[in-house]
DNA sequence: AGCGTTTGGGAAAGCGCTATCTCACTACGG
DNA sequence: CCGTAGTGAGATAGCGCTTTCCCAAACGCT
């Protein structure tokens, strides 16, 4: 009796076998009443246990089920960086849905790096999730893709599903951004509103989305004429977006018309670049993004974007995973320009 | 045979024994390789058992271990809505932190609702992780609270550690924002720029930070002479703060300088208000808000704030937890007023 | 009455690990 | 040359569960 804390001594937690003892019943009788199984058991056997369990704050103990069962609740989810509302809120969708099938979410964030990327793949292999969602960004060629490949084949060969949220990669199931396509509809809308002289500010080279995002809006603008006159590649954050705006306005804008951001936290990085170099964005230099988040909204002038619904991306890469896809959710996510004040007409 | 995939039998995973055997060393042995155990093993024998390790790609089974330690390395977070850049980065810092200390992170959300709340606490004691972090916001007065210091309490004699972030609330560990001296600094600052006559925009009466963060600003404003001349209470959210805004200018601003949003999601849609109905947000009316969140500096104009050092909050409230607290964690969080062009110097 | 069938509780064999205990073996002092 | 420590590998007893398997009791038939 050397603890001399009042009432906090560390006691073990009850046990299903202390419910048992304590209803009178046996071990597997005492199973039997608390999980769902498949065998009835007598209604006052079964008050009994609830009765105990109650008394006794029993909680049943996961890792022992999981163990026991072969198998586990959880859900592994990978993203790059949790502040990032791209990722955060793909990150509640994910949630969402895991709640809703009494699913627990564990997440880890890469934080752009590859390898940390496999490491954490490997230790989250650990915890024999039901299922494990990638959203992490990829590169182009990495070449930690073949060890990730490998390490994800074998989780799925134990029984694990993997879910990518990302464009065609690596082969396994994967929720579609159609970012091509997006980009694309983009550079026609910004065309049509009379813009022709654009440059890009994207992710360093290699970023499939970025790249994507990139071909799709040259491919758009293009097809009306209009043409990409100068791409900078800073990090693929606010502060990249910020940097790489302002090295357009310091390098000159010569004429260019729009600066299209490959995601929308580039994009209001840079609308911060061209009001702090003293220009007026929309007026003196239009401004597009990619992702319509939140923030898209509330900038000023309000972004122009295209729209992914995040959320929905996030119940869609586990039901996805959970073999639970339905029809619909096989195709692409449906992604939708939405024109704000960023890009005015142009008279 | 029925199974006509090609290389997808499912095969368990390689399991210690297997390593075991294929090391030819016996089971313990192996067990004694792979961790860090206190005992010594022969050098040439740990060789043959990583060797075997790596060929069979074997991932110790986390839940296996777990059971057989009696203890785990996982960290339970609960936060209020993981898409709400407040919890996001607060997220964003408690994974960092894990990570470094190589806990694993299971994360749940409330949606603000504190039976969800306390139900998520009693899953999540499931799992037996060394630490719960709450994060969710916190009602005065709950019905819940009770029950859920009940079951934290349980928890912690169990041997788990819980920390809050919040105010001063149930007694537990807790890391304390400031809220109050905060908001006061803030309504100082702002009376000293020459505003006199304010509003607030908070949420319901009874959520700890916002009531903290109102009585705060008014001590400040009366305090150098300025007055508080409404209040309105819509969601706390960045549509709350919207339609909180649009309510004070439909009804009529009266005279009202500055209006202060409880939290700087609040004050984003507030902006956005001012502007959907044709004013200009600094000039005809100024705004304020609480947390510093990244979008703070992007909108236009930027947004006089409070900063909290959101991400540093959620690694202190690990570290609070796991009990390696220094000195300095022990002290409230410091906050600090950033003055920026929506609350401009008032001729 | 006799005999299959259900029905449902309890004993016990694991699940994949860790940690204690056992014990053969070496090294060394007397 | 024996006795005594030390060393370190292996056997094994759990950890908290689930899930066979076994078996007594109750039931339905002929």
């Amino acid at each position: 009796m050397t603890d001399d804390a009042v009432d906090t001594r560390r006691t073990a937690p009850a046990t299903l076998h202390d419910v048992a003892r304590e209803a009178g019943v046996s071990l597997a009788t005492a199973s039997r009443s608390l999980n769902g199984s498949t065998r009835k058991v007598n209604e006052e056997y079964r008050q009994r246990v609830l009765a105990a369990a109650a008394k006794l704050n029993y909680s049943p103990n996961l890792s022992a089920q999981a163990v026991a069962r072969g198998s586990t609740t959880t859900v592994a989810l990978l993203v790059a960086d949790i502040a990032d509302p791209y990722f955060s809120q793909i990150a509640a969708g994910v949630v969402r849905e895991a709640d809703r099938e009494r699913l627990i979410v564990t997440m880890a964030a890469t934080d752009r790096d590859p390898e940390r990327e496999l490491d954490l793949v490997r230790t989250l292999r650990g915890q024999r999730p039901r299922v494990m969602i990638l959203a992490a960004s990829r590169r182009e060629g990495d070449p930690n893709d073949d060890a990730l490949a490998a390490e994800l084949r074998a989780y799925e060969s134990n029984g694990g599903r993997v879910a990518f949220v990302s464009s065609a990669d690596l082969p396994f199931r994967a929720v579609r951004l159609d970012n091509r396509a997006g980009a694309d509809a983009l550079g026609r809308e910004l065309v049509g509103l009379g813009y022709r002289r654009f440059a890009v500010v994207t992710g360093a080279e290699g970023i499939r989305t970025a790249d994507e995002r990139l071909a799709g809006f040259r491919a758009g603008v293009e097809s009306g004429g209009g043409a990409i006159e100068r791409i900078v590649r800073p990090d693929f954050t606010r502060d990249g977006g910020y940097e790489g705006m302002t090295r357009l306005i310091e390098d000159g804008l010569d004429g260019i018309e729009l600066v299209f951001a490959a995601n929308d936290v580039m994009a209001v990085g840079a609308l911060s670049a061209v009001r702090d170099a003293g220009l007026t964005p929309g007026t003196d230099v239009a401004v597009a993004g990619f992702d319509d988040i939140p923030t898209a909204r509330d900038v000023a002038p309000a972004l122009t974007t295209v729209r992914i619904p995040l959320e929905e991306v996030g119940r869609r890469a586990l039901r996805l995973a959970l073999g639970e896809a339905s029809a619909d959710d096989e195709h692409p996510v449906h992604t939708e320009v939405v024109l704000r004040e960023s890009t005015p007409r142009r008279g």
